[in-house]
DNA sequence: CAACGACGTGGGAGCGCTCCCATCCGGGGC
DNA sequence: GCCCCGGATGGGAGCGCTCCCACGTCGTTG
């Protein structure tokens, strides 16, 4: 005898799964009683459950999913889409923190996660067909840039959608975001708690909101610390190590004074470090360092990176809890979070 | 009026999209027909063919998913499992690479992806219960322990399954692994191309296959460069940075006039780093690293590593082809793919 | 010139559920 | 003692598709 976890599960054959109709014979009642048993509904005796939950076990009886789908029209699995481009961009563990989230909150809730990787417009309208042909009960969308129309077109198609990120100060769509705004203020305010007073940043692509944001947040903490803003202080990177090593040229050459960078991503910071390295300044006594993210680079680099951490798995695990109400309780009023971030120190500064 | 995308799709009203049977009758022909020209059989005229397709774009319709499945029994749809366990320990890039090259490959075929993240023993009970509920054609599982039952659990309910990976030298199951064998192979005879002599490893955890055909693989490296094998050189981690750090002490302990350290992984490799530069040895001067995965904490480490690379992407594709091919062909013979590693070298020997 | 395939086509019969209405039963109120 | 009501139950009617059989309509063969 093999195992077979849950007593007497005839090992699948392709001849066929029992049907709610079988435990319903089994059990000696309805098709309408097994189903009521099957989703939990209070309209059943207590003796009647027991019986075909008996039933049930006996049969290894498992509802089939798409017959629920198509009867019930709900499918009990939401979409969580990622732009390719991005995946490449962000520090890596970045979406595998995401997904570990959202999957986590998913299980709980008993719904499938449906990943879509998105690397071309076409793909891109194959996955709108996706939508359209009923798979999924709503989506989460990871990383947005600033003129997407697609958490538009999904809300047209009458599904729920909550983002990750927001496109502009004024989203009308669902979201989740980390306080990227107290991430640039908390990072300037420890520069300046340090001694420093030429505090540059290396910026993401302005076009994105997080990037504009962070770059929001280093002003308004050099305005609190009463320093003066300088543009040339402010250099354009794009998320890359190799963006970051050119805005960093470009720093030192504007300022060849600075004293401190705060760089909106680990990654920038790592190149930003190296240009650093090659221009024989020291890390942190002749330049202090920040990055955001707090990813496993930070950790790795010499000297180990300050870095300010976003509770990425807790976004993934907010955005699918407010996806499954929404789906569950219809549309409330359009609803945001903004979590908080936190500085990790270590040594670069 | 907003933008529609494909002519005339009447925004997703609750009250519902067209039905073969609306398209048919639009076209003027029979709902067989209509599902003959969707399914691109090619029993159909041209003419006829033409005025489905014209029906099927003005009325915006997309086959109902749920009722496919139902009718059909398949669901182009297939799962790829990740114990979380082994999503923390690997070099982090490794599953979204993974990921990456399943989700390229099954958009190619029209299929989706379930991933499924498997974080106890509860919730892998309940993905068996999915698999019962035939929410998916096949299964794709990531990282399989030695003693892991699933994989012959999921035979035995008729799905398909590839593994990444194996369990033993005798997997029966299909498989897709690197070579992992000509990996230390290729570390162990490139630092004796260095000129090293006294060469040690940091291992995985021995009951992974992988750790011991990466061990194998070295000592293979030694004897065809006819140095002798030595236990003192060989020090069992964990695939953490931890463990490699412990490993790299007690071997150090034990042979202090060690010149060279190959470590079965980049992470592992980076503990050791770190151990070295507390003990004072320089590297590559005094001691030279080779890691396995060419993550990009081998890039980043000072001085960067070498590596030995995988094709992880091209693992993940592969693993996807032939799971899509055992669906629509049924059960081939077991098959099993063993793709090649290449290193990377750079400044660490 | 009749018979016969082959090809195109229409549509019935499910697939296995959920929804909901009709039915049944027992107990309490008058 | 009769009627009414509410809880428990059975089962019909789909959900939208695929499968497959049956039915023309031709062109072809003997």
């Amino acid at each position: 005898m093999s195992y077979e976890g849950s007593s007497g599960v005839v090992s699948g054959r392709q001849s066929g799964r029992p049907t709610l109709e079988q435990v319903a014979a089994r059990a000696g009642v309805g098709r309408g009683t097994v189903s009521r048993v099957i989703n939990g509904s209070p309209r059943v005796s207590e003796q009647t459950r027991t019986a075909v939950a008996r039933a049930v076990a006996e049969l290894g009886y498992v509802p089939n999913q798409a017959a629920r789908a198509l009867a019930g029209s709900r499918t009990d699995a939401i979409a969580l889409v990622i732009p390719e481009a991005e995946a490449r961009l962000f520090a890596e563990p970045y979406f595998l923190d995401l997904i570990r989230g959202v999957s986590a909150e998913l299980a709980e809730a008993d719904k499938q996660l449906l990943l879509t990787l998105v690397r071309s417009e076409q793909e891109r309208q194959r996955f709108e067909q996706y939508l359209a042909a009923q798979r999924v009960d709503g989506v989460l969308l990871a990383s947005v840039h600033g003129d997407d129309p697609l958490p538009d077109r999904i809300r047209e198609l009458g599904l729920p959608v909550v983002m990750n990120g927001r496109r502009s100060e004024a989203e009308p769509v669902p979201y989740v975001d980390s306080d990227n705004i107290g991430a640039g203020r908390a990072a300037v305010a420890h520069l300046v708690g340090r001694g420093r007073g030429r505090i540059a940043t290396v910026t993401g692509p302005l076009d994105m909101y997080v990037a504009r944001a962070r770059l929001g947040g280093y002003r308004a903490g050099l305005a609190e610390a009463g320093l003066a803003p300088d543009e040339a202080l402010v250099s354009t990177g794009d998320f890359t190590e190799e963006g970051g090593r050119r805005a960093m040229r470009l720093l030192l050459d504007r300022r060849p004074d600075l004293d401190a960078v705060f760089a909106a991503s680990d990654v920038m910071a790592a190149g930003a470090r190296s240009v650093l390295r090659e221009a024989g300044r020291r890390v942190p006594e002749d330049v202090a360092l920040v990055g955001v993210d707090d990813s496993p680079v930070a950790r790795l680099m010499d000297p180990p990176l300050t870095s300010v951490r976003q509770p990425i798995e807790e976004m993934g695990r907010t955005m699918a809890r407010m996806l499954i109400q929404e789906i569950a309780e219809g549309p409330d009023e359009p609803r945001r979070h903004v979590l908080p971030t936190e500085l990790v120190v270590r040594r670069s500064c």
